[in-house]
DNA sequence: TCATGAATTTAACCTACCTTAAATATGGTC
DNA sequence: GACCATATTTAAGGTAGGTTAAATTCATGA
């Protein structure tokens, strides 16, 4: 189905479901959907009974919501929109990194299929977004490597390239921006125990010059080994 | 008030309201803007109290609307965005003439003032859109030609210049265009005696060979004595 | 196993936008 | 001045998406 017979909201919707899952995460609550959206719960639950009974989400009440294969196909279609237009954002209208989430936000129930995939050659079928996240491709592929963990997450120290700064929240990008922490950028790690310490919040980084990385910052950054 | 703030309807209809006075015609009526939107007349009521209430129109019962200061500055903001949308979607996008309606009439409903903005500055301030229509800057107010007149409406001889084609409708600007009939081009126009027939579908026109103009298209297009 | 607190769903209600059908006002014409 | 065709408005009802408050289910610890 094409995304374009969907309202913004159902849009929305299955976007958000599939982001959720990208990168290995559980599947998403009908509370952090209220979250998110900044709804009520109970506003949540009668969309995921439309979204239900239109065939995208498998909702079995009480659990957490995933998407269907007709469901996951729209939410592809519109993260690589997404995706898209935040690059071209950038490349062709001089945002910056941390203003192009909004207005791509708006733009991606806006757009044509022709509009993507003029923008789409003119920027040559990039492959990563300027925060790093992967791009689909026409076809719905898109490059996922299986070893990404978040910097939150890692415990001892070792040498990683930065895959993924998260575009959710600017001021995670302006700050990790500051730091020198964007996508592409190797980096030594020693974080300490900090997994033994439980939600530790600082991350120590060592690159040119010894930082330390808020724990929100590291929470939002997805990283891979150097082998 | 930021036209950012109402809903895409209610900036529909603002911007059709505004557009069909542009020109001198007189204002709109229910049924009009029923058969604009391809909706009723009822709902068109309906959605007129609304506007009312909002300040945004003056309406009198059974006559026909028309804009509150208020709901001009919105429509001729909606109209700067789909005419800077329109010119951008063909000098940057490589859109053609008769493609760009619809998905301005999209864009314009999603772009941020920001977006209006860069793509304005890139290109470098235009004042008309691809069609001729100017384009109202930033302050609203816009270039707008005293002696202009549809073409369908010449009577006699003379030489004018076309300012406008409509793009309200995607083969009239398809014929046009085949016909050598865009913006800045001169006419030697003899248009016999149409105005006497009542509605004389044809109009004469000599450029380099003569050719006959359709009633449609003669309709859509806006020119200027030359003196 | 059972009480309890948190998460979720249901219920009742709202607005915007849309439908069709019925009522009503308007602008000519005789 | 009354009549008539047409345009417009009113009325009744539907869907999507939202609200708050009450009921219900789930997971969990005593």
């Amino acid at each position: 189905m094409n995304p374009d017979e969907l309202s913004p909201v159902a849009q929305d919707y299955l976007k958000v479901i599939w982001s959720r899952t990208e990168w290995g995460a559980p599947p998403i609550t009908t509370g952090e959907l209220a979250q998110r959206f900044g709804t009520s719960a109970a506003n949540v639950t009668e969309t995921l009974k439309r979204l239900d009974a239109q065939g995208l989400v498998a909702r079995i009440p009480y659990k957490p919501v995933e998407l269907t294969e007709a469901g996951a196909q729209c939410a592809i279609a519109m993260v690589r929109r997404h995706r898209l237009l935040e690059t071209y954002l950038v490349e062709a209208l001089g945002y910056d990194w941390d203003e192009v989430h909004d207005e791509a936000e708006r733009l991606e129930h806006a757009v044509s299929d022709t509009f993507i995939a003029r923008i789409d050659a003119i920027l040559e079928h990039p492959t990563a977004d300027p925060h790093g996240d992967p791009i689909p491709d026409a076809d719905h592929r898109w490059a996922h490597p299986e070893d990404a963990r978040r910097l939150a997450s890692v415990t001892g120290s070792g040498r990683f390239r930065v895959l993924v700064v998260s575009d959710a929240d600017p001021e995670v990008l302006r700050t990790a921006r500051e730091l020198g922490l964007v996508p592409g950028v190797e980096l030594d790690v020693d974080a300490g125990e900090s997994g033994a310490a439980g939600a530790g919040p600082l991350v120590r980084v060592l690159g040119r010059e010894g930082v330390e990385v808020p724990g929100s910052v590291a929470e939002g950054m997805l990283v891979r080994p150097i082998v």
